[in-house]
DNA sequence: CCGGATCCGTTTCGATACTG
DNA sequence: CAGTATCGAAACGGATCCGG
């Protein structure tokens, strides 16, 4: 049997900026589900994240390396966010935390589509690596789109 | 290629005041990983909670159903909290943060014996069951000792 | 108009002292 | 030991302003 991990100056701390704020999980959430990239697309979220508090984690999530600003080749005026390698790395985690709610949570098992539960359910990996691929590959796809 | 999750009022909603805060977020290692179970361990975690914070945060989580309260058996005077099926599922969830920090986090791949890091990488998945178990199996014997 | 920065009133948080 | 009460500090929401 597995001892506890116990002891070490403890595990966990390293993620407590990130999972210890409501607004960083929900500009993650943004970034890996909805595709979202703008400030503009954030502020829309129905949560209604307020332009001081989403600039700051903004720019903390550039300084963890999390996330990378690029100026959007559509608008000269716009910015875009895209997640990092490190970044997109966190989708095993949002999932979990998604197969959690589905299964423990009635307003969570509610708001997520039938077809996306059975798949978490029967093939989570599948579904993990699909969206990090498909994360990725919109970042690949951009920077090559903005460097033309 | 999956479909991002996109629309519905919007999934994790139901995890922000568990994994949007800090305090809570330790809590939840400590009896997962560190076994803890009693005020006085939670108290002593070296990120120094304080009275009043760790108070609040243990009614939250008894409400929410993650712990339950229980008279300490060896100490008329004390309580123990344990975790719930409902907690005890979210081990995948916090494995899958040290999975993260392990590879992005210098300081957690540090903080993290070799042993146990060698084991995520090799084997998430027997780790995560070995753990569940393991802290299912702590609560029938403390239940069943109670009872006695 | 967009992406912020700044200021400010309010709320929330948390360290400390204190209590049953 | 397991909390509550208090009170200062910090975070937040909202409005406003500003540079490009």
């Amino acid at each position: 049997m597995t001892e506890p991990i116990r002891r070490s100056p403890c595990p966990i701390n390293f993620a407590l900026e990130l999972f210890g704020d409501k607004w960083t999980l929900l500009i993650i959430r943004d970034l890996i589900f909805m595709r979202k990239k703008g400030y503009g697309e954030f502020m829309e979220s129905p949560e209604g994240i307020s332009t001081n508090i989403l600039a700051d984690r903004l720019r903390q999530l550039v300084d963890n390396g999390l996330i990378e600003k690029y100026p959007d080749h559509n608008d000269k005026k716009k910015f875009v966010y895209l997640l990092t390698e490190k970044g997109e790395a966190l989708v095993p985690v949002l999932v979990e935390i998604i197969r959690w709610g589905v299964q423990y949570d009635t307003q969570a098992k509610n708001a997520i589509p039938i077809e996306v539960s059975a798949r978490l359910k029967s093939d989570a990996m599948g579904f993990i690596e699909e969206t990090r691929k498909s994360v990725r590959k919109e970042r690949k796809q951009y920077l090559k789109w903005l460097a033309s």
